[in-house]
DNA sequence: GATCCGCTTTTGTCTATACAAATAGATACG
DNA sequence: CGTATCTATTTGTATAGACAAAAGCGGATC
């Protein structure tokens, strides 16, 4: 990490350093081999375990729950359902999703509060096939985000970050200008290849950001610090 | 990973697993590290290992040079320097970047066109004393991003994405309308607590966006694909 | 000269064993 | 009853040894 090997340098192999640093070779294996989980080094049988080249910025973001978020930071966090209503599919979402047609969801629309001020819009659905309890779940003490990590496993995850520009609706409800750049997070969640939930949560410009940060050295690269930040 | 164990469920010891598949205690263990590195398990001496909620949304975006994820997707990449300057810094980005006034850098602005549409517009800061070679470098074969990359290893890196709406300069130098809602990243690269260089990228919001997928059990959560794309 | 075979190096992975560290629960003690 | 100590369990980490897999290299064979 001092840059003193260069990317594409060859380090000494498992056998070399087991002598310099006199411990057995599984340790220098476990220790090359987390480095090469992180993409420091690349390793070859019979070639050897070369630097890498780190041409590709990874960066290991948190997009956690707002209300979770909120209580970490310390703010207060309140929110309101606008919306609630039991729908079957249409075609042209069920495509976007990667689901069939006609299927039963629950729709939800929540406004987030943090501190009196909107922060977020969140428009969620839920497939009713795969969290049939959420058909009476009326959201009123738990929101829908936490409410669903809380009780549902999920398998996979894809999110999705794109600028957006606000509509005359959602300006007022977040209380900025209409055509305020807005932070537009798409999530969408699977659990076996099937889709638990699918959300849209768009932050005001002006009062959000993603951020990450990747040290490849520091121990454990999931366990680094802030993502995102209330500002 | 299927749900049957919830969240908080306690999974069988070590000596339970290596009693049911016939293995030694160093292969359940590296199973179960690897596991607890991923976040899908915690484990307590004593306690025990037990399922993670999934409270925290974890996301690996690659968030690559430009040119170079340009060329991935097959799309013809040119780039024009619009600006290229030599200065000391000034207190007030000193303060920003975490470094001390007075110190020389080196400005870069430079318009990327993918396909003969721009896509991003990139103005850098290079810290002359950590970058030395900048300083005769007149980036006309390889833009700034690539050639850092290549040449000047880092060892930490910290991006931030926020929402932006174009003011009159960008909105004409990116082809879009003044006001239109963009993506704006802001990358800082340090090596050893000092910064490498300290980036802007603005992209207009109808052409861009940042993906990421997490998939807690695929080998390699680090080995994904597709993050950022072209739309 | 081309192809195949075997040798060597290096990483990948497993086993069996050992001891350390954390800590819940039981026990002893004041 | 409260506190300290002991014990058992579970994870964390290390060692030494073994064999497998990949792949470069050299030599034998045709």
């Amino acid at each position: 990490m001092s840059g003193a090997w260069p990317p594409g340098h060859r380090i000494p192999s498992e056998h070399e350093l087991l002598k310099e640093y006199q411990c057995s070779r599984m340790t220098v294996n476990k220790a090359l081999s987390a480095l090469a989980e992180r993409g420091v080094i690349i390793r070859r049988r019979k070639i050897g375990s070369f630097v890498a080249s780190p041409q590709i910025d990874r960066t290991v973001m948190d997009i956690q729950d707002i209300s979770t978020e909120a209580a970490l930071a310390g703010h207060d966090h309140s929110y309101r359902i606008l919306m609630r209503r039991i729908e079957t599919l249409d075609a042209s979402t069920a495509t976007q999703l990667g689901e069939t047609a006609g299927a039963e969801i629950l729709r939800v629309h929540c406004l987030h509060v943090v501190d009196a001020k909107p922060i977020a819009l969140e428009r969620r659905i839920i497939m009713l096939a795969m969290v049939p309890s959420a058909r009476t779940e009326s959201f009123a003490m738990v929101p829908p985000g936490k409410w669903l990590l809380d009780l549902v496993p999920w398998s996979k995850a894809r999110h999705v970050i794109r600028a957006f520009s606000t509509d005359a609706v959602t300006a007022r409800l977040l209380e900025t200008e209409r055509g305020e750049a807005c932070l537009r997070l798409i999530r969408q969640t699977w659990q076996n290849s099937h889709t638990v939930t699918y959300v849209e949560i768009i932050h005001p410009g002006d009062r959000f950001q993603f951020a990450g940060d990747f040290h490849p050295t520091e121990r454990g690269v999931m366990d680094q610090l802030p993502r995102r930040s209330i500002s």
